[in-house]
DNA sequence: GATATTTGTCACGAATATGTCATATTAGGG
DNA sequence: CCCTAATATGACATATTCGTGACAAATATC
């Protein structure tokens, strides 16, 4: 699926080059020579990707990005910042205040556009009430019912909104805290251990149907749902 | 076909970018900074579709939703819901209140339109006249009778409508408020538990012809007719 | 107006879900 | 191969949700 891509750059021949690569890579650039620009286009169009240079006229870029990052209408998208030096104290700033990924100029399309495509598979899709079917597990979240092939699954409510979240955000690792929130909710105070205790829960359950290995845990981070293999 | 699309966003320049998002949809967005504004607008034109910003100064976003599923008039108008968090428990209480889909900020123009899309598309069956047959049950809202595999079941008023709502509804979830907003109607001043007792009256009466676990209970969420195989 | 039916609410027990602990097991570095 | 930290698991107390019978008020029926 086409993304619309926000280039932030005051030189308008490596504008021209990125938008070029933007374009043969099925996406769709918006161009900003400035940050004020940028500022105006996303009155009309939220972009899903951002490409932030780094040095700007007027407000620079990390001070740009900042801003996006602590706007709740912007921080979610994701910022690929652009810097002419390579060093590890530019890259720890830029991530720093929050962009997702970064890239060096000179910078060859190919890692340009591997990088782009690496940052809009991690953005994160929503929960629709669209039945999802990964492996021949299948949940409907409008009837609420879960099958893994064709044998009906019994799930707790909790099981089932983690299960769910599982499936919408499958092949990425969720650590605990992400997993208490976005599946309990930020108001309720619960030890990261119970997320164990749910995970085991729910490989049980998911047992019944031979998909207890689909969650796997991925030591020192947390779980993952994987759609490879069985 | 366009539709009128009540935009509820206190803050101009989110509502400007809804708008223009909504007018290139091909729809006809309706403009109000709150929900006093909104309720004015409502009194000329009934929208297609309201969406609702989840804060609102004064009375916010879910107490409107609330007043608006309360209200016979415009119970049916869908609401699309705008918050902020992305957590699951505010889509729960989100849908609860009868919200018929739910969208975080920020969010995408193409995410919102498919939202807009899928909701004008997905819009409750209207319970009509016409027979219903599900599992050798058999309901016919014009004579008012309810036969199940050849016997006659007998069925108080409150117990008939449930089981026409669920007929027509079949396969979803309903969760306690939907369902004394859709069957009992603006007497919102009843207890949800009252459903429960309901329900049992019906499986109760249902059970003459063997159908008392057509309606099951869904743990944590709510009741759903079972349509599949007895 | 008397009687029958329907309706909403409550109380309480049963069933189920939830969070936390203690302990067993495992993975991975050294 | 051993050690250790991380994770899995079983058990349990607590909390929540649901089913059910009873009952009084409201409503319809005669």
């Amino acid at each position: 699926m086409p993304a619309n891509i926000l280039v932030v750059e005051d030189e308008p021949a490596i504008q021209e080059l990125l938008a070029l690569n933007i374009t043969q890579a099925g996406h769709n650039p918006i161009r900003a020579l400035s940050v004020e620009i940028a500022q105006n286009l996303m009155r009309e169009t939220i972009p899903d990707l951002i490409l932030l240079d780094w040095m700007l006229p007027g407000m620079n870029g990390l001070e740009f990005a900042r801003k996006l990052k602590s706007d709740s209408l912007t921080k979610s998208i994701p910022i690929i910042m652009l810097t002419a030096r390579g060093d590890e104290y530019d890259k720890v700033r830029g991530l720093e205040v929050g962009a997702d990924d970064y890239v060096t100029k000179p910078f060859s399309p190919r890692e340009l556009n591997a990088r782009i495509k690496a940052v809009l598979r991690r953005r994160a899709p929503q929960m629709t009430d669209d039945p999802i079917e990964i492996n021949g597990l299948r949940l409907d979240p409008t009837s609420h019912r879960v099958t893994g092939n064709q044998k009906s699954i019994d799930l707790g409510p909790t099981e089932f909104r983690l299960l769910h979240f599982f499936m919408t955000n499958a092949e990425r690792v969720h650590t605990r805290s992400q997993l208490l929130d976005k599946v309990w909710g930020d108001r309720v105070f619960v030890e990261d251990r119970t997320v164990d205790v749910h995970i085991r829960r729910l490989r049980n359950a998911l047992a019944v149907s031979g998909h207890q290995d689909l969650i796997q845990t991925v030591r020192g981070s947390g779980y993952r749902l994987s759609a490879q293999h069985t």
